[in-house]
RNA sequence: GGACGGUUAGCUCAGUUGGUUAGAGCGCCUCGCUUACACCGAGGAUGUCGCAGGUUCGAGUCCUGCACCGUCUACCA
């Protein structure tokens, strides 16, 4: 008997195999020792370090699991790396509110005391998030896991800077970029979300200096950045200004005459066409200032605050009171002519959540590397992205991808590896000075007289480490041990990418001395060529390898798990990650770094708003856990997930997920309680796919046994289908669908007499074990849980779940033929009308309001065919309908009747019929047939749908409409039989 | 301003290359603790497939236009 409890109750279940996994070892990827084992590496896009787990890292963390975890049961060899990234300006803000808590700044510690700081913050509290992965199950490998920060991974980052330096792909340069006010640092493009903001198209009127009295109107939204204003401009098509051009504008205060200037940037149509050009604060404005030699000057503190002390009245005030005040002061001098209630659109910080400011400075830029063959790969499907229709956004996105802006002035983070010598003019360096490394020094390692020099103080953007992640993560934090020999040779750039691979790898160090330890080499050296030609070369020192197996082995890692198998992730993150990841894995690896791109959709709560903290709708999914356990949470998610659009989330929709389980749980209790007294099937280990298949007995072989198993096949093979494009959704209805429409609500039921004989049971229960191992086998990587539990309690196999292979439905298909077993697809038709007695018969009896265990009679009347269907299967139809017993006639009267695909069907109610109810009953459904039979009679008496259509549909329609008539003959012959 | 996606039952969504009477889950109504499961079972109601044209023997599905919703993108101050 079963000693399973009546319902499934996760908690201790999850516990119980979590321990056991991650003490077993399972989850570690391992090179396999035999060939032929196929690679499946997936690399989690690195979760912030400060972040804690939310309903998007659920539905995106399963998605990894769930792969991964297949690809174990397809036997490659799998491996989940996890890791984090150090995030940079959320860390550092995390860091400095302690200190301020603690009544400190960042410059009581120094730069190095910071770093320190911020280190022991992030390993108290950081990672959180890791260690509640584990909760949702995730199977990943924990001693692989990687931080952005890591001294490997670290390593890969400068690498990284250093070649893209000398390949020309980074440089230094004053420009406009976009800067937080609020974290003190440029942000990329990437990082700044536009939002509408309501505020004032202020409209006010500058003097013309040379004309007394005559006035032009401009408008602006920033009348505080007026002190910056070195010119007007208009377009040199605007007639209503042409005599203007020559002469000058007077610019309020600080009072000063400023040019006006002719520029086509300027649009005729907006506002008055006069625009007031302030170069320090706008980006077009700086264009323009360019063109026409104006003076830049800068009227803002970093922090946001007005720097003008010309003008006392807002010198030192915030940028948006001054804006006010500006206006006020323009009123006040009579200048302003209207505030007009304005809504345009404004970059925010996507961390600090404030207005940026354009802001001139000397910043570090990327030009991507491999831009064209990342379109490329995509095009051509090397990667392929689902839903396939991103790539849109994608490729749109590289047409018009701009320099990237990657220095930070932050102290958290991979600080750049350049270092000046003490005494350059930082400000003004010449590209000749950049190429001289007796005055700027670029390389992973600090110069061998550091005390002569200075290093760059930013550091790089976060982005800029967490883009090398898909290859990065598998070099080894490992202090090599090579000596470098000779120095001065050329080499390819085929040849510098396997030096590199051992770089990284561990295996080389460096290629220069390093003056901490002069024993050790530590850099590349690349120089770029002398432009002669667009093939760049290499200074090269060559290698010594000392023999180490170590070290070849972490050759090997990369080079077999790379490039991995799949990123899931979410569309927002294309810019970031996916087109970045791609075109640092072709220009390091020379290879992609991922063939599949999943994109999961958005959660938003069930009204459809993002969850966001301030709105409160972000349930804690450790409290979704806990309450619906790991496996209903990750299988309620799927099923609600719709391929590639955002998902309404609410807690009744997953509840379903919940249910699922409970009812596997049941069904395979059930299955315990069926089994004989003193059976060894079970505790004999004998539920293993060979022996099942010997216990199934075709001779014994009926509709239902028939129909299952060819259901069971179909299930898989969709299964797997849904596997191949990544619709987890539709994985989810299949399996669904069979398990709990075809098998519980109707195998199962079925089951329940033919467990009564002997002769039966043994068959039927073998079919079950079937579908339910097979079952049990598919939901695995979904509800890894309770799948572990009960293939364990069921002992369907050795070891733990996805040490044995899952088979494909042709796999299965062959391993049913072995033993004999062929599967009858008619059976599925016949089974319909099974279902369909039961059903009619059932709904029957619910209309004279019989209880479903009420044993009622009925009479049937069937030609000869129907007849012998229903005979065979008597035992099972009396059950399921709820019959005492259905007996054969040839002739009814005055009884409700309903017409079945297997007969008509007689309710033995002694005379208590309404004639009247049962009359509209049939004319209802006499009105649908009609209509349909019309349909179909015209369609086939239309010759043009005759000649085109094709033989099957109009064998089709045939069937039907002969279908539809016998029955609604019958139904007439029934309303006839009830009287007038 | 561009680009992309969506509009099918009360809600959330499926609907393969046009083809027989458009489906599922949830919710709702009625009944039911029948040898697993009330996290369950039985039965039931519910649709102008956003609108307007077009192609076709045949359109939820293809074409054109429009409307509305959403997302991304853009230097109109």
């Amino acid at each position: 008997m079963s000693d399973l409890a009546k319902a499934y109750e996760p908690q201790a279940v999850e516990e119980k195999w979590y321990a056991q996994w991650e003490a077993s070892g399972c989850f570690k990827g391992v090179l396999p020792t035999e060939p032929g084992v196929e690679p499946h590496a997936i690399t989690i896009p690195p979760p912030n370090v400060t972040g804690v787990l939310h309903m998007g890292h659920i539905l995106n963390n399963t998605i990894q699991d769930i792969l991964t975890r297949r690809a174990r049961q397809q036997g490659k060899a799998a491996v989940w790396v996890p890791g984090t990234d150090h995030a940079g300006i959320a860390t550092q803000t995390r860091v400095e509110k302690k200190l301020r808590a603690e009544g400190k700044s960042k410059w009581d510690l120094g730069r190095e005391g910071f770093v320190e700081e911020a280190k022991k913050w992030r390993d108290e509290h950081g990672g959180i998030i890791l260690k509640q992965l584990r909760k949702l199950g995730a199977s990943c490998d924990w001693d692989r896991t990687v931080h952005t920060l890591d001294e490997g991974y670290s390593r890969a980052v400068l690498t990284a800077f250093v070649e893209l330096y000398h390949k020309g792909n980074i440089y230094r340069g004053k420009r406009m970029v976009n800067w937080c006010p609020k974290s003190l640092t440029a942000l990329s493009d990437e990082e700044v979300i536009m939002k509408p903001q309501k505020g004032f198209l202020y409209k006010m009127k500058y003097a013309i200096a040379e004309r007394p009295g005559e006035f032009v109107e401009i408008s602006t939204t920033r009348p505080e950045t007026l002190m910056g204003d070195t010119a007007v401009a208009f377009n040199p098509k605007d007639e209503r200004y042409t005599h203007l051009h020559g002469l000058h504008a007077v610019r309020p205060f600080p009072q000063a005459n400023i040019p006006f200037v002719l520029d086509e940037h300027v649009d005729m149509e907006f506002g008055t066409g006069m625009l007031k050009v302030t170069p320090a604060h706008d980006r077009a404005d700086l264009e323009i200032g360019q063109r026409h030699n104006l003076e830049v000057i800068d009227v803002l503190t970093p922090d946001g605050k007005i720097n003008c002390p010309e003008t006392p009245e807002l010198h030192g005030k915030d940028r948006f009171e001054a804006r006010k005040l500006a206006a006020t002061m323009l009123e006040e001098m009579g200048l302003l002519v209207e505030r007009e209630k304005y809504e345009n659109n404004v970059g925010f910080s996507e961390r600090a959540d404030v207005p940026i400011e354009p802001r001139l400075s000397d910043q570090w830029w990327m030009k991507y590397p491999k831009i064209e063959e990342a379109k490329q790969v995509v095009r051509d499907g090397k990667i392929k992205f689902y839903p396939e229709r991103w790539t849109k956004t994608y490729l749109h996105w590289l047409d018009n991808i701009q320099d990237w802006c990657i220095s930070r002035q932050l102290w958290w983070g991979h600080r750049i590896p350049v270092w000046y010598a003490k005494g350059v003019d930082r400000e003004n360096l010449t590209d000749e000075d950049l190429r001289d490394e007796s005055k700027v020094w670029v390389s992973v390692f600090p110069p061998n007289d550091p005390e002569n020099w200075e290093q760059e103080e930013d550091v790089l953007d976060t982005w800029a480490s967490s883009w090398l992640w898909p290859y990065a993560v598998f070099n080894p934090d490992y202090e090599g041990k090579l000596r470098f020999r000779k120095v001065g040779e050329i080499v390819s750039e085929k040849y510098l990418q396997d030096v590199r691979l051992k770089v990284f790898a561990g295996m080389v160090e460096n290629l220069r001395p390093d003056s901490r330890n002069p024993d050790y080499v530590r850099d590349i050296s690349l120089a770029k060529g002398d432009g002669a030609g667009p093939k760049i070369e290499y200074r090269f020192i060559e290698l010594e390898k000392l023999a180490d197996s170590e070290q070849n082995e972490k050759v090997r890692e990369l080079k077999f798990w790379y490039p991995t198998q799949a990123l899931a992730t979410g569309p927002d993150i294309i810019f970031f990650w996916v087109a970045r990841m791609i075109m640092a894995g072709l220009e390091f690896m020379g290879e992609v770094p991922f063939k599949n791109v999943i994109f999961n959709g958005i959660i938003r709560d069930a009204q459809g708003r993002k969850m966001s903290k301030s709105l409160g709708n972000s349930p804690d999914p450790l409290d979704l856990i806990e309450k619906f356990g790991a496996d209903g949470l990750r299988l309620g998610m799927l099923m609600i997930a719709p391929k590639g659009a955002d998902i309404l989330f609410s807690e009744d929709r997953i509840q379903s997920g919940r249910n699922f389980c409970n009812k596997l749980w049941n069904a395979c209790r059930f299955r315990l309680m069926n089994e004989p007294e003193g059976s060894e099937q079970i505790k004999g280990k004998k539920l293993k796919l060979k022996s099942i298949l010997e216990r199934l007995e075709f001779d014994k072989f009926d509709a239902d046994d028939h129909a299952i198993l060819a259901k069971l096949l179909d299930a898989l093979a969709d299964y797997d289908a849904s596997f191949e494009t990544f619709e987890f959704n539709r994985t989810t209805d299949t399996l669904y669908n069979f398990f709990w429409n075809d098998f519980c609500d109707w195998y199962v039921e079925v089951s329940k007499s033919k467990a009564q004989s002997d002769s039966l049971r043994g068959n039927c229960l073998a079919i079950q074990d079937l579908c339910l191992r097979s079952v049990i086998q598919m939901l695995h990587p979904i509800t890894p849980f309770i799948t572990e539990e009960l293939w364990s309690t069921l002992d369907f196999g050795e070891g733990f779940i996805h040490e044995t292979k899952i088979p494909t439905a042709a796999d299965l298909r062959a391993q049913l033929s072995a033993v004999g077993v062929t599967l009858d697809q008619a059976a599925i038709i016949e089974v319909e009308k099974l279902q369909d007695f039961v059903n009619q018969a059932r709904a029957l009896k619910v209309q004279y309001t019989l209880s479903a265990k009420n044993d009622v009679t009925f009479f049937l009347i069937a030609d000869e065919a129907d007849r012998i269907i229903v005979d065979s299967h008597k035992e099972k139809l009396r059950k399921l309908a709820g019959a005492g017993a259905i007996e054969p006639r040839d002739d009814v009267q005055n009884m409700p009747a309903v017409v079945s695909k297997l007969g008509t069907l007689y309710l033995d109610l002694a005379g208590s019929v309404d004639a009247e109810a049962e009359r509209a009953k049939i004319d209802k459904q006499l009105i649908q047939l009609d209509k349909a039979i019309k349909g179909a009679e015209a369609k086939l008496g239309n010759d043009k749908f005759v000649n085109n259509a094709p033989a099957e549909v109009i064998d089709g329609v045939k069937a039907t409409l002969a279908d539809n008539k016998a029955k609604a003959e019958e139904l007439r012959k029934l309303k006839a039989g009830l009287g007038a």
